[in-house]
RNA sequence: GCCCUCAUCGUCUAACGGUUAGGACAUCGGAUUCUCAUUCCGGCAAUCGGGGUUCAAUUCCCCGUGGGGGUGCCA
C-alpha cells in the first residue's frame, strides 16, 4: 500500500534453549530484506516465559547472530530510539496498551488473566509469500496471565506497532498465529504490517520440523566444528530462496543484491548437512591464505600440536608462521574442512603421528617397503639437491633401475614419513618437512619395522 | 476433528503456457603414468493422482492424496 514507508524488519527470539538453525534461517532473511533495501533489522527479545528463559541462551543467540555476521541496528548492545529492547523490560508500555483495549471493550478480564474479545470477522493476512490469506480467529484469547505476565501474542503486535515494524518475517509456523495478530492490530486501530511466513526447515530424516534436539541443529556447533560462517550463511540463504540462475556460492554482497521477498519460494526445506559440509569445504579452499593462517593457529594449538611460540618440531629460530605457513600452502587445497586440520596434517608439527593401519599392507604389495625407502634414504643422503625437481627426476630413475613405479616409492617414502596414505603433493610434503627431517623419520621407520619383523 | 499452507530427481532448487525439464549436493563409474578428502569428465535420477481450461499445461482452475504448521494462561 504504502510503498514509501521505510523498511523496518525485526528478529524477535525468545531466549530458551541454544540458537538454531531455523532461527539463524528467519534472522538472516530479515538481515538480507533490510540491507536489500537500505532499511533498519531490529533485535528484539521476547524474552516473556519466566519459565524457560535463560541467560546462557541469550548468549547462545547474541553470540551466533555476531558469528554469522547479522549485525543489528536497533537492539542489546546497540540501543536505538524504540528501546527497551527486552521485552521483559517494557511492562509499562504493555500496561498503557492494555488500558487502550479495555477502554473500546475488546479486553475484559476472566479467571484472574485479561482476554481479547475477537471481532467475529475473517482476518485478511496480506502476505507477500503466501498471497492474501483469510482466517476466522473463532475464540476470544488470553492476552495477560492471571500472574499478571503478557502474552506472546499481545507484546508481539504491541511492539512491532512501537517499534514502526514495516515487514514481519517469521516462520510459517505463525503463520495460523497472523488472525490474532490481526485482530490486535486492528483493535489498536493500526494497519497490519506486510506479512511473510517463510518455510520451514525440516528434519533431515523422519517427519516434522527441524527441533533444537536434531543433529546439526546447533549454530553453535558449527562454531564449535571450526565451520567457516560465511559459509553456513551461505548454505542458509539457499533454503528456500535461490538466485534464480546457477549460482549456489556467492559473496554475501551479491546476495544481499539480489534478494527480495518476491524470490523466496513457499515449500520447507529439508535439512542437508551434507551438502552444508561441501560448502564449508569450498570455502576453506577458497581462503586467503592469511586468513586460514589465523584461523588454522588456534585449532593446531588446541589440538597440542602447535604451541605459541613454536611450529615446528626441531626448528628454531625461523618464523613461526613460516612453517605453518608453508604447511597450509600444500595443504590447503585437499581440505575438506577445518575441523580435520589436525588430523590432515598433524604430522607436520610431530613426530608422534598415527599410522593408517592399512597403509602398511597396502606398500607392501609390490615387496618389501623397507627395501625401497632404503633406496630413497641412500640418494637423498647423497648429493640429490634437495629440491622438487631434483626429487622427481632421482625417484623416477629409482624406478626405472628397478622396474618398479614412480607410485610405489612415493607411496612407501609417504608412508614412512607421515603415517598417511593420502596428503598434500608429495614433492612438497618433503620440501616443507626438509631433508634433515625426512631423513630422520625414515630412519625411524626402519627402525621401528625392524623392530616390528623380529 | 477443525483451520491454514505447500507439492519438480533421494535432497536443495531453475524453467514469460511452447525446453532433449537445467544446475548443485549425495550416489555410481572413469581420468589426473604420487595419493585423494582436491580437480576434471561421465552415468543414474523428478514434474503426486484424477478431472478441466487451452492448438499447447511442470506452469492456470477444481477435486483427491501426501507433507508441513496451527488449534496453550509456550514463543
Amino acid at each position: 500500500m504504502n510503498a514509501k514507508l521505510p523498511v523496518r524488519v525485526r528478529f524477535a527470539p525468545s531466549p530458551t534453549g541454544f540458537f538454531h538453525i531455523g532461527g539463524a534461517r528467519t534472522a538472516l532473511f530479515n538481515w538480507l530484506y533490510a540491507r536489500h533495501c537500505g532499511g533498519k533489522f531490529i533485535l528484539r527479545i521476547e524474552d516473556t516465559d519466566r519459565q524457560r528463559d535463560t541467560e546462557e541462551a541469550l548468549r547462545s543467540l547474541i553470540d551466533g547472530m555476531r558469528w554469522l555476521g547479522l549485525e543489528w541496528d536497533e537492539g542489546p548492545g546497540a540501543g536505538g530510539p524504540h528501546g527497551p529492547y527486552f521485552q521483559s523490560e517494557r511492562g509499562e508500555i504493555y500496561r498503557e496498551y492494555v488500558g487502550q483495549l479495555r477502554d473500546t471493550g475488546r479486553a475484559y478480564d476472566r479467571d484472574g488473566a485479561v482476554w481479547f474479545r475477537v471481532s467475529g470477522q475473517p482476518a485478511l493476512i496480506r502476505d507477500r509469500i503466501r498471497g492474501d490469506v483469510r482466517r476466522l480467529e473463532e475464540k476470544d484469547f488470553v492476552i495477560v496471565r492471571s500472574d499478571g505476565s503478557p502474552v506472546f501474542h499481545l507484546v508481539n503486535v504491541i511492539d512491532d506497532i512501537a517499534m514502526d515494524i514495516s515487514h514481519v518475517i517469521r516462520g510459517e509456523d505463525h503463520l495460523s498465529n497472523s488472525s490474532k495478530h490481526v485482530e490486535l492490530f486492528q483493535a489498536f486501530g493500526r494497519e497490519p504490517p506486510t506479512f511473510a511466513h517463510i518455510p520451514l526447515i525440516l528434519k533431515t530424516v523422519g517427519s516434522g520440523k527441524m527441533s533444537k534436539r536434531d543433529s546439526g541443529a546447533s549454530i553453535e556447533d558449527y562454531r564449535r566444528r571450526h565451520y567457516i560462517p560465511a559459509a553456513v550463511r551461505n548454505y542458509l540463504c539457499l533454503l528456500g530462496w535461490s538466485p534464480k540462475d546457477d549460482r549456489e556460492i556467492l559473496p554475501i554482497e551479491e546476495i544481499i543484491r539480489l534478494f527480495d521477498i518476491d524470490g523466496i519460494n513457499g515449500n520447507n526445506a529439508r535439512f542437508d548437512e551434507k551438502k552444508l559440509a561441501f560448502m564449508d569445504g569450498e570455502y576453506v579452499r577458497a581462503l586467503p591464505p592469511e586468513e586460514l593462517l589465523v584461523r588454522a593457529r588456534p585449532i593446531l594449538q588446541s589440538a597440542g600440536l602447535l604451541s605459541a611460540g613454536e611450529s615446528s618440531p626441531q626448528s628454531e629460530g625461523d618464523g613461526c608462521d613460516g612453517y605453518l605457513g608453508a604447511v597450509l600452502r600444500i595443504c590447503q587445497e585437499k581440505l575438506r574442512g577445518l575441523e580435520d586440520l589436525p588430523g590432515f596434517c598433524g604430522y607436520f608439527f610431530s613426530r608422534d603421528f598415527p599410522r593408517d593401519p592399512k597403509g602398511l599392507e597396502k606398500i607392501s604389495k609390490t615387496g618389501d617397503p623397507a627395501a625401497r625407502i632404503r633406496e630413497f634414504l641412500e640418494a637423498i643422503r647423497g648429493d640429490c639437491p634437495f629440491e622438487e625437481k631434483s626429487l622427481e627426476g632421482m625417484v623416477r630413475r629409482l624406478a626405472d633401475k628397478s622396474g618398479l613405479k614412480t607410485g610405489d616409492y612415493i607411496h612407501a617414502v609417504r608412508h614412512a614419513v607421515s603415517g598417511q596414505m593420502v596428503g598434500p603433493g608429495f614433492y612438497g610434503l618433503l620440501m616443507v618437512l626438509g631433508r634433515e627431517e625426512v631423513q630422520a623419520r625414515l630412519e625411524n621407520f626402519l627402525h621401528t619395522q625392524g623392530l616390528l619383523q623380529d
